[in-house]
Order: structure tokens, then sequence, then C-alpha cells
DNA sequence: ATTATTATTGGAACCGGTTCCATTTTATGT
DNA sequence: ACATAAAATGGAACCGGTTCCAATAATAAT
């Protein structure tokens, strides 16, 4: 409740006085460093955000956009990029319209209007569900935004993502080393980037492999329980026998287990089950599952630290090489050729 | 960028009444209001959040403190907290300490200070990681909170908890109906309090039905996948048979059911096991997860509207009553005795 | 000792809203 | 038509910081 003035009264000095103490700028004798400490000490003071942004007009605040994924945000990583930002005394927000884009033309387009004249200062938009043009339209006329599992070539340098395409491939090529010719795929959401390249590169090892998977055994989910679940049951009620399946994300893959489990099937005995995403339950689970590892945490950390320097002029460290990880556990079983 | 003044000139107005528009109160006639919506849209004119926050000492953004347990925040929730507040355009922040307050005394008292004082206008606090003493002092001097899962009789309107006891003695209650009597639990984090009464709400109604449980087989747990496994692992290892297993929440009784097949032995048929909480993913478990539903985000949604109406003067409704529901799926068995 | 530099300091002006009151315009009553 | 009440309006002052510059104090140079 103490202003600044209140603090330059007390202390004796004026109010610039009191503000190069507060910024750290401008030159201060030591003695009066020491009374302008102590009055604000006293007085429980603490600088009025509202204030500062008025002038600085900064909000101070980050936002994450992003309409479809988003739900799946882990609460870990926002804290983590959280930590990040509290350094700085930045908030974080959501910045998801509800609205979806393809209802509304143009509805996301002025939601970041409104959020980024005064909302906050910089975006994370996470995932793919703005067009390309559509947000190269926006960095245009504001360039404080980062994607986040996204790819744009010509702000690249904005861009965090995995080469899902490559993960989707070592997936592929794993059941395959493990002699597995007979290959189902439930699918991951194919209407996200994500989802399509993984699949892409899933088939494309098959392909190089040539292992061929009839369309049967293909399986469109969206990343949820309840497809992954579905997913499985429908693909055993087809009649092609398969040994191995690929799922587009562990929550499908745990669930498709659940689905070939409770029809009597062993995995990996009968099938073998790999995953994608390395959940933290993966390694629980019965039998534990083989997945590809994505350091996701590393990556949002990046585009925030990306966008702090963007927004604030800092020069924190960043990466942007994020290599994946196939990690082993028992979903996977080397099938001999009898 | 456009301000009320540019607005004031462009539609040949005073700033008060382009003030008097925007907030629609006071005074206006017809024509003016025509002139001055007009170039508002001209101007595409958004009012300054921070200028409006320098007068009216309000942040319009609420925070959510718990260091503990909300790391296990869901995303969805979170989600339809936000709704509530986007209608008011009321932002979310965490303000969650990461300092825990036994390990800092005072800590979390003074980063509620500076929240309350300049961050956030009203806090809803999670779970029970301060002392009811505290919190009480806290709301002594800031009335603008709201707890989510904990319970403290004095300002038990601003409360929003569920009985877990009572969830608890369900669970208890349910395996002795189905003819259990030679029961293990892994329970929740005993630390918080919800994790405490939903084990003695269980225990009770062991005791009510003159069941008892061996100490060995009780394993203190603390809601990971990781305890539930090595929970299950230990239990198994005592030499004391049991034939139903209460678990803390479904992370664990989902770990622990891993664990229970992977030592070769089959749920339900050897071992019943019931969870809590009623997870997304309960249904789709091999078997599914037999379990306690809490409708956590309504209880949420509460929480935040109580705290929208003690901070802008609001009306919203409210609800204080959360009924649990028992979910019966295939994980507990009806046990015959031989 | 005197002047030129440099360090320190105080405070007016400003950021963009809201509030409030004096003033002007319009409507109502007789 | 005139007095009076009610409606509509303009803008100064303010919220609590930052910025910037003129004024003053301290130090160095001649």
């Amino acid at each position: 409740m103490a202003t600044i003035r209140d603090v330059a009264k007390l202390a004796g000095v004026g109010i610039g006085t009191v503000s190069r103490v507060l910024s750290g700028k401008g030159a201060v004798s030591s003695k009066t460093l020491l009374k302008v400490n102590q009055a604000m000490e006293d007085l429980n003071f603490t600088p009025s955000r509202a204030a500062r942004s008025l002038v600085s007009k900064k909000m101070n605040t980050i936002g994450i956009w992003g309409t479809k994924t988003s739900g799946e945000i882990n609460r870990r990583t926002l804290r983590e990029m959280e930590a990040e930002l509290k350094v700085f005394e930045i908030h974080l927000i959501f910045a998801d319209g509800e609205l979806n884009s393809s209802k509304y033309p143009n509805a996301s387009r002025q939601s970041f209007d409104k959020l980024i004249n005064k909302g906050c200062d910089g975006i994370i938009i996470w995932g793919s569900d703005l067009p390309a043009l559509e947000i190269l339209q926006i960095e245009n006329e504001f360039p404080n935004i980062t994607l986040l599992n996204n790819k744009i070539d010509l702000i690249d340098d904005k861009c965090f993502y995995f080469d899902h395409y490559q993960a989707g491939y070592v997936c592929g090529q794993h059941l395959i080393d493990k002699g597995h010719s007979n290959i189902a795929c439930i699918t991951g959401w194919l209407e996200t980037d994500d989802g399509n390249q993984r699949y892409q590169g899933f088939l494309c090892a098959l392909n190089d492999n040539n292992v061929n998977i009839p369309e049967e055994l293909i399986f469109e989910g969206d990343y949820t329980y309840r497809k992954g679940y579905e997913g499985a049951l429908s693909l055993l009620k087809q009649d092609k026998p398969f040994t191995a399946l690929f799922c587009g994300n562990d929550q499908s893959a745990m669930s498709a287990i659940a689905a070939i489990t409770n029809k009597g099937l062993e995995v990996p005995n009968d099938i073998s089950v790999i995953g994608y995403d390395d959940m933290n339950i993966a390694r629980y689970t019965s039998p534990p599952l083989t997945t590809v590892r994505i350091p996701f945490n590393r990556m949002a950390i990046s585009a925030t630290r990306r966008l702090l320097n963007l927004c604030y002029n800092l020069e924190l460290n960043i990466e942007y090489d994020f290599p994946i990880q196939l990690i082993e556990r028992l979903s996977v079983k080397k099938l001999y050729v009898q």
C-alpha cells in the first residue's frame, strides 16, 4: 500500500532517487541507498505492477495459446516454464481462445490482437492449429511470438519442435529390427502436424524395409484413451493377424494394451506394442511400455526463454536440438520365426 | 495503441464521455453513444488493463496457490476455471511459491503478502499445506481467499471440499460387501489432509465391520505411480495373504495392478483392487478400475466463483455439496467363501 | 583558489484510464 | 415565455510508477 512518495518522504529524499534505487540504474550515493532501503523495508514497500506497466507498456505477462492441443499441456511443463518466468517476475496466463479458428475465421486472429495489444507481451503458440500463413502474418505485426511443437521455415529461430518424423521412423524400425513384419497402427491425431509426422515417419520405416501394411490394420486415433481402446478392439476384429502395434502416443498404447489383454491375448507374447512420449506411467504398466522419449520440458523451456529474450531484450541460453530416445522396456518382444 | 483521448478527439467529445460509454455508467445521449462507439471501432480501441488497474486498484487477476499438491492440478480443471474467469476478463496465474512452508517458515506467508498486495486480487488456496491458524490469520488481513480441498470451520463459506472420510469409508465398505476380509492398503500421501481422511474413513469402515488389518498390510504411499508399484510389490512380499487392496488414488491403483500382474497374479481373480478419483483412464485399464468418483471440476468452479464474488462484488451461484459416487467396474470381484 | 568535470539529487511531466464536479444543454412545469 | 429541475458533457485531478532535465554537490584539474 505504500507508494514511492511515501518512501521518499520517510527517507527524506526525492522520488527520483527512490526510483533510481528501485531500478538499480543511475548513480546513488551509498548513504542515500541505505536510507532508502531502510524506508522501503519499514513501509514494506512493493512497487505497483500496474503503475509500472502503465509507463513501461509492458504487462510483464506472457500467454500460452493453442486451441486444440493445449488441453493436454502437462502441468509439470507449465511449472517449469513458470520457474523460468518467476525470476523476472513475469506472469504466465492462458491465452486460449476456445474459439476454433476454422469455425470462426479470424476469431483467433482477433483474440491475438487483443492479447498482444493489452493483455501480454508475448505469446507461445502451442501446436499447429493456425495455418502457417496466418502465423507469419501475425509474426509480421507482432514479432513477440514463439512456436512450440510447430515448425515454419521462415521463422525457424522462433520454432521449437522435435523431429516427429524421425521418431516415428525409429519406432517403425525398432519393430522391424525385432523381427516383426505384420504390423498394425493406431495413429495419433492426424489433424495435428505432429500426429501426421510421426505416422508418416513410421510408414517410411516400413517402406524402407519393404514391409507393407494393409489398410485394415491402420486405425485413425486421436491420442485419447478411448480411441486407443476402441482402436485395438477394432484391429483385433479384422481378419488380418498382426504381431506388433505402433501407437501414436502412450495414452492410446496403454489403453490398447488393456483392450488386448481384456480380449484374452498377451502383450508382448501375442502382440508387441510400442508407444510414444514416455509418460510417467509408462514404466509402471504391465508390461512396462517400450516407447520413445520426447524431452518436452526442455523444449518448452527453450521456447519460453526465446520469448523472454524477444520481449525483454534478454540473452538467455536457448537450445534448438532435442534428440529423441528409444526407451526399450518389455512391451516389445523379439519375434523368432517359427 | 489508441487511447481514450484519441477516441474522444475523433468522436468530437470529451474524455469523460468516452469513459462513460466504456463503463456503461452515467448518462450519455444516444447520438453521442453512436459517435463514440464508431470512433472506438475505427481506432480499434481497447482500454489499457494497466491504466485501469492503476486507478481501480484491482489487478483483474486471481492466483492459485498450493505448494505440494498443485503439481497434480488437472489441466481440464484449470481450463474450466478460466472459462469462468474469462467472462469478466480476469486472468488466472499460478501463485505457487515453490518454497515449502515447513522448510522456510513464514516464506509462504510473505509470498502471500506480495501477491495480495500487488499481484492479484484474490487467491484460491489449494490443499492443506498451510496450517489452519496461518490461513485464518491471512484471511483476517486479506479476506479474498477461497480454499479448495481444505476445510476450516471458522470460514466454512469459503471452503470447498469433499467428504474424503466418507469416500474412504465407502471404499472399505464396498470391499467388505464383496466378501473380503483380508484387505491391504496403499495409502495416499498422509502428509496431506485429504490423504489422511480417505485413509481414516477406510479404516473406520473396516473397524465398524470388525475386520482388522495387520500393520504389515498397510503401505504408506504418496499418490505416485512409483509408490503404487513399489507398495504392491512390498505387500506381496509380506507373509500375509490378502484378497483385496485399497489404494489412495487411481494412479497408485493402476501401478499396483501392474505390479501384481507382473508378479504373475491376476486382478481381480487373485486380488481385487479399488482406486480413488476416477481418472479418465480408469475405464480403459485391464481390468477396468473400480473406483470412487470425485466431481472435482465442479468443486473448483465453485471455489472460483466464490472468489469472484468476494473480489468483484458479484453474486454468482455457488454450490457447496459435492456428492461422491462409487463406480463399479471389474477390478473388484465378489469373493465366495470356499 | 578557481574552474572544469563528474556524481548526485529533486521533481515536473507523463503513461491511460476513472472520478467528480462545474458547466452547458435539454426537458418539464406553470 | 420564463423558471427550474434533469440530463448530458468536458476536463482537471488523480492513481503510482518512470523518464528526463535542470540544479546542486563533490571531485579533479589547472
